[in-house]
DNA sequence: TTGCTCCTCACGTCACGTGAGGTGGC
DNA sequence: TTGCTCCTCACGTCACGTGAGGTGGC
């Protein structure tokens, strides 16, 4: 197989720096298939295909140590069904923090949907000379939106003054259009 | 509000440490509503709910300083709208975002779950006493499984003596049952 | 009063980022 | 030959972890 892949190559096929090519080289995760005589790396596909395992798994969340581990599961193993009990064991545990993580980032990806629903109806009705906190007020406005939006010593003791109708009607006009519909697939 | 809940607390409920809720007010964006003579920390049900929205953002991928600047969203906002618009545009580039880790995320598990699938298919079936490259070199064997097995002088040049039927029987025996079946759901 | 929790430094760590200053290779 | 990429130090950064040694509070 070739080794025609510099480190810029990897980088841009990965998202990767380059810096953090070598970085993985350091810590003995990905060794350049070779090594010209000015210090120049070449790699692989194979290489290319092994360093975009390692990221995905940066990606589920798993440290560089037990990456390596994954990547080290072979050595030792004398057969086909050592391997793969090796690796079912491995591997099933990741999966159900990816399992976890998932439903995580699910949740509040939903939590944000909602928030900016919420907004966006309430900047196109009534009320928008209100107060920030009155937002948070409302009964059924999403968490992040009650957290972000009252604030201490605000709101009842030292409102502030309800804005012009004028102006109000212009920051309407320069809502951006339909951006929870465009995010709204899951 | 009653400011009744310690550090600790917080950090029970959040899956934090208390370092890392002391590194948090460092950084300005969780303070306790009440600090004791002795110097300890009591927070509110108020300051709960920011925690978890920091801890969720964090999730989520945000950087702190990130975070700070959507914590820091209403002030400054003289009404609703203000607050509204601002909100939307910072939050939408965040969704996108996270809409994109899912699936990459989405794609990692749904790999992991191949993965584990084809090799437990190939535990109960014959061929168990190879070596480990055989595992990599089958037809539709999923990435990681390729680049883990695979191995440099490996197999035609090195290859491991078979281990005997009855090893092999023992090692097929200690396969952990329907992993694959736990972790299916999406 | 005992023990658990909390406190404050302060240094360590993980996974890179960011220059500075120099060289390789198509 | 020019310019882009790559190289090697080496210090910086982000988000905490981890003790050491001491005190608060039910």
């Amino acid at each position: 197989m070739g080794a025609d892949l510099s480190s810029g190559d990897l980088a841009r096929a990965t998202g990767n720096t380059v810096r953090t090519i070598r970085f993985y080289e350091e810590e003995g995760l990905l060794k350049p298939s070779v090594v010209s005589d000015g210090g120049h790396r070449r790699y692989t596909e194979d290489d290319l295909e092994r360093l975009r395992l390692i990221t995905d798994l940066r990606e589920l969340g798993l440290s560089l140590c037990e990456i390596r581990s994954i990547l080290e599961l072979r050595t030792g193993c004398h057969s086909a069904a050592e391997f793969a009990i090796r690796f079912q064991s491995v591997l099933a545990g990741h999966l159900e923090q990816a399992q976890r993580r998932l439903e995580r980032l699910r949740r509040v990806k939903r939590e944000l949907l909602d928030a900016l629903s919420t907004i966006q109806e309430r900047l196109s009705s009534a009320g928008v000379e209100q107060c920030p906190c009155a937002v948070a007020e409302e009964a059924g406005a999403p968490r992040i939106v009650r957290v972000l939006a009252r604030q201490q010593g605000c709101c009842g003791h030292h409102p502030y003054p309800p804005v012009a109708a004028e102006q109000a009607e212009h920051v309407r006009a320069a809502v951006p259009p339909a951006v929870v519909r465009k995010t709204s697939g899951t």
